[in-house]
DNA sequence: TGACATACCTAGCAACACGAGGTAACATCT
DNA sequence: AGATGTTACCTCGTGTTGCTAGGTATGTCA
């Protein structure tokens, strides 16, 4: 996948899992890359340092949970900052996709 | 508009637009802005470097053609390799924005 | 013991959109 | 003639940010 393309919308995935619910950011790579089959693969260096960006804007927030059997985790949850925020880039994603549709569906030069 | 989000989306555009005919950097500005309903802003500064950098790698050629009245205008035309890529980013593009929706339009917490 | 997965972190690099600036020709209005 | 606005090209510098490559530490399983 042509990470270009990541690019802004890093944010606006987190924004939108930690809107379904609270995740610690192992589990946000995990989910990503299942949930799109790979097509995006995130590692610990794309996240992690978003993550700290959002926490700064106060956006989200993390707070240390012992794993039941594993290692302690640090969960993030959005602010109400956040989650208005979450509101925004959802809708922001939305006129992007329509605008760039709006490009990139008119029919080409006709192969005469 | 996010304008990260407009990473790696702008050489899609412009090869997009290049595939259907022939235009030059302005004209390219003008049909980008209008055909979004300036949902999309572009100015010199986003295009003319990708315009550069494009022809540089072989994907596009300009060639200038005196205008009607006005000004000598830089027409730039996809070259083979650069229909080729129009396809693939265009393929990109609709692998990224499928990944996206799945993210995207998954529902969100129950507010109950 | 060794190997692997989990789970966190950081520093530095590279790519690139954009703002702000510049040049020049042509049209229009006064 | 002069002023203003549009067309049409260009470039430099800045800021953002995804990614590579590295690090630490715990838990699991053979």
């Amino acid at each position: 996948m042509n990470s270009e393309l990541m690019r802004g919308a890093t944010e606006t995935i987190i924004l939108k899992l930690l809107n379904e619910r609270a995740m610690y950011g192992y589990e946000i790579i995990k989910q990503v890359n299942e949930r799109t089959d790979n097509a995006f693969a995130w590692k610990e260096g794309t996240l992690y340092p978003c993550l700290h960006r959002l926490e700064g804007a106060g956006v989200i927030s993390g707070e240390w949970r012992d794993g039941d059997a594993g290692k302690a985790r640090k969960y993030y949850l959005l602010t109400h900052k956040g989650r208005a925020l979450a509101g925004e880039k959802a809708a922001e994603w939305t006129a992007f996709s329509s605008a760039m549709n709006t490009l990139m569906l008119q029919p080409d030069q006709a192969t005469a």
